[in-house]
DNA sequence: AATGAATGAGTGTTCATTCAT
DNA sequence: TATGAATGAACACTCATTCAT
């Protein structure tokens, strides 16, 4: 046995992780219905059985995905920046930025097109989501300071989010296209 | 029962559309491979075979669902619209006025999604439809009068159209929600 | 619709016992690991998604044959004869008369051998079945009167029992197999 | 670590008489294919992969068991016992003795077990075994004596070989049950 | 024409077997 | 030699399609 437990450890997570990754982005891509097992497994490039060793079903492997498709870091970025003394126009620019070179990452357009349907399935509406109320605290402040859009802040906000969610599944499907710059994304919520 | 031909065919083409109507609402909700023939007819209130006394197969259907699901009367309604002498802002507006009106119904959200997302899937991207094409058109007089956002005109268009497909898919999805307004929507391509 | 709710109800129990009865005789012969649900439809004469439309699945099948393997009509039987006004003697020659008898439908063979194995996979001992108290009860009458073999009634019950298993097996797997005769069956309980 | 030759020979041996002893006690108990080698792996203590280093197949793992389930020592004892000057009687007492005596030994039973449900998927007929017609030797000359019960010697060595079975049987399923006790083995025979 | 029970090709899942360590 | 993670052939189960009514 020449392997340490905490090798071993890291060996299954790393498959475990692999799997989701790679899962995730043929979900996104295909659906749920229209991915087959076997094709997922080839795309890994493992054998059909080893997703069963790290995941009781097609089902749990969706849901493990959908799981981990949080915003946690979302959330902390504009709750951090809202508290910062800067102009709201200015938070956006920076949120926007961020946004925009995230999404170079496919990974990422992944984890905002999954987050997104999610929130589009319970018919709750959509702003019932942290993402959607921390940027529209900014929003509010900004049309006070008169530099922003009018309008219902929470509205704004999900037409903002919504348009990032937009261009993650571009990013996604479209090969060769065009990000949107950021002071389109900007002048969403810009007067 | 001496029923005419004409009433037969009436009623051939009546559960044909009907077929038609309910099915790219399920479609466009619960995606292709999610969707089981045995459901989508407990949906529509008719047996399972009577789907196939209409439709060869459930590929037809869908492909005649999206077959369906084209824009000719936009691409018509616009072009219309780019002739007359009207200011390219007041010919933004005419066009969000009428989108957000059509949006009320619920079949229209249908087609807008599955045209988009028929768009979306050839990766040829999306600048080769018609409907963008020509709203860019208007964007690009537009600029020229000074009055709408810089930046390229179908990437600007590509823009407007997929917000409009951000609240077609709204209305499928989230119960009592609320449409984009129109001085947001124009504001997408306003300065 | 020219079927009456009754006729379609009667058809459904027909399939339903029908795949029931056949399998049980499947299951019996081969274990359940060894059964395979392809095989099982072709021996039956159904396509394999019908057993699907009366049971959820092998295990389901399965437990429902068990369930089924029950002995009531053995308990009655065996009950209604012990308040007869016989010799113990006598009414064991009745019941084996009529186990014997039974024992030509091969139904009858499957209905044993589950029920037995049943009864030796609960480790709680065979002793807790009715069938055996009942024929216990009567040995020991029999025992009383001086006619039968000395011993724990309950255990003679279980030698009994035991070799009508044996039978039923022997039944069931072998072709050309000679029945045990009705005074060697009596004669096991017989001084 | 030098070990030699033997030490060698002797570990290998050790292991491969070890998986087959706790094998066939797993395969009596549940059958081949409701067997699984990582159960059966698990049960005996050892990796799955060190299986396959003695038997190259499932199958020829349970090959092997069937194998060693012969009755080459009953057979001999009984055909030592049919020469000596003893009554047939005298003899069915000291088989029926050594017998429950051997199957205090669970792995006695489990050769029993095996045994008799080879002789049961031969459609052949139980009559063929030497074992069977050793004893029915014995019963025959038993007969003329006049001491044992009438009827076909070779059914009557059936049916103690088969109640034999059932014993062993009992003794693999049943934890705290009571063996038959000699007088009533015997009984079968005796008149 | 309309139905839904029956079918079997296709997909999800298991498990005997292999192989890197 | 021993291990158990990885594999894919084989099996359980689903669902698009057919067909008897």
């Amino acid at each position: 046995m020449p392997k340490t437990e905490e090798q071993f450890r890291q060996m299954r997570d790393d498959m475990r992780s692999r799997i989701l990754r790679e899962s995730s982005l043929y979900f996104a891509k295909n659906g749920f219905g229209d991915t087959k097992i076997s094709d997922l497994a080839k795309h890994i490039g493992i054998g059909q059985g080893t997703i069963y060793l790290y995941f009781k079903s097609k089902e749990e492997l969706f849901e493990e995905i959908r799981k981990n498709a949080d915003n946690t870091n979302e959330v902390k970025l504009i709750k951090a920046l809202a508290k910062l003394p800067l102009s709201a126009a200015a938070k956006i620019e920076r949120i926007s930025a961020e946004v925009i070179k995230k999404l170079e990452d496919e990974e990422y357009a992944v984890k905002i097109t999954i987050y997104t349907q999610l929130l589009l399935e319970q018919d709750s509406g959509l702003y019932k989501s942290e993402m959607y109320e921390a940027l529209a605290g900014i929003i509010k402040k900004g049309q006070k300071e008169g530099r922003l859009v009018k309008g219902d802040p929470l509205m704004l906000a999900d037409l903002y989010w919504g348009t990032v969610y937009l261009y993650a599944l571009k990013k996604l499907f479209i090969k060769d296209f065009k990000m949107i710059d950021k002071s389109t994304l900007c002048h969403l919520l810009e007067g």
